[in-house]
DNA sequence: CCTTGACCTTCCCACGATGGGAAGCCCCAC
DNA sequence: GTGGGGCTTCCCATCGTGGGAAGGTCAAGG
């Protein structure tokens, strides 16, 4: 029980900066942490534990409003895997919709350079493409996930 | 010489939005546009043809900042088209930067997944992944070019 | 001629996750 | 008791996009 830590300390150890410590505090992600008589966020290795859920779940691209609903289901000792599952597989299904438009982005892109001579005459396929833009405008695909970071 | 239509108009004709035509003239993307006396702006081909160039660079994943390059270049006659190779190769090199990211939270999670059970028990691997944590996080990368839409 | 409705204008607000920075308090070591 | 580093809150910026309010404009139809 030695350990608790200002909000700095609990930066250094669990990889979230003290600005987002604050930010999840203030959305409602986390539970307000406890203070010091003067006013300082306290954090026990139950938050640091947490933190670094909270961490890990970022880098693998959950939004906040989804490790919410994991941090719910992790502190649900009774909560059945297949809710858990049901949500990761969710998001991975998201990440190959995203990585999928990235990649024939990718593919036009690097086709249509490959077919410009790339010297110093101006004649370039690439702008020709541009300026055509022979497919005609679908409604640009409104993400339900926006990457965000 | 039939054709200058308002923003309605040109939106419609272009698939850029009314409010990003805005944007993109008030960030100086764009010129100001012309006006009727009564202050409505008024778009001719020309400039709808600038705006489908926009539109399908912005569907190629290019940023408002790249267009303005790519828009001064399109509109350089004697601009040297490895100008823009070099700026559509490195658009490239961004894009599959990103994708292997994904790609990599992607395949982790899977996995992870892949070896969770899904049904009512509540032991699940992919919470105890989150919760270990077992990368020591290396200070999350910060994307040079933040994927924004 | 006047109303109605569709269009246009500007202005402000919001998102999501993050960082920057200012002004002011707190605490410890010297 | 003083200096420096950590903490607090508050505001601002990013990027591209949409929402909406308040008000002007315009054409068609009664």
């Amino acid at each position: 029980m030695s350990g608790a830590v200002t909000i700095g300390g609990a930066a250094k150890a669990t990889g979230v900066s003290a600005k987002m410590i604050r930010y999840y505090e203030e959305t409602g992600l986390l539970p307000p942490a406890d203070r010091t008589a003067s006013g300082y966020r306290l954090y026990g290795e139950e938050d640091l534990h947490t933190l670094r859920f909270v961490r890990r779940s970022r880098d693998l691209g959950f939004s906040v409003e989804d490790i919410a609903g994991l941090l719910a289901l992790w502190q649900d000792r009774r909560r059945a895997s297949a809710q858990v599952k049901a949500l990761a597989l969710h998001h991975v299904a998201d990440l190959r919709r995203r990585i999928a438009e990235l990649e024939a982005m990718a593919r036009t892109l690097a086709s249509l350079a490959d077919h410009c001579s790339g010297d110093s005459r101006p004649d370039c396929p690439i702008l020709d493409d541009l300026a055509a833009g022979h497919a005609p405008f679908p409604p640009r695909p409104r993400r339900s996930k926006p990457p965000s970071r």
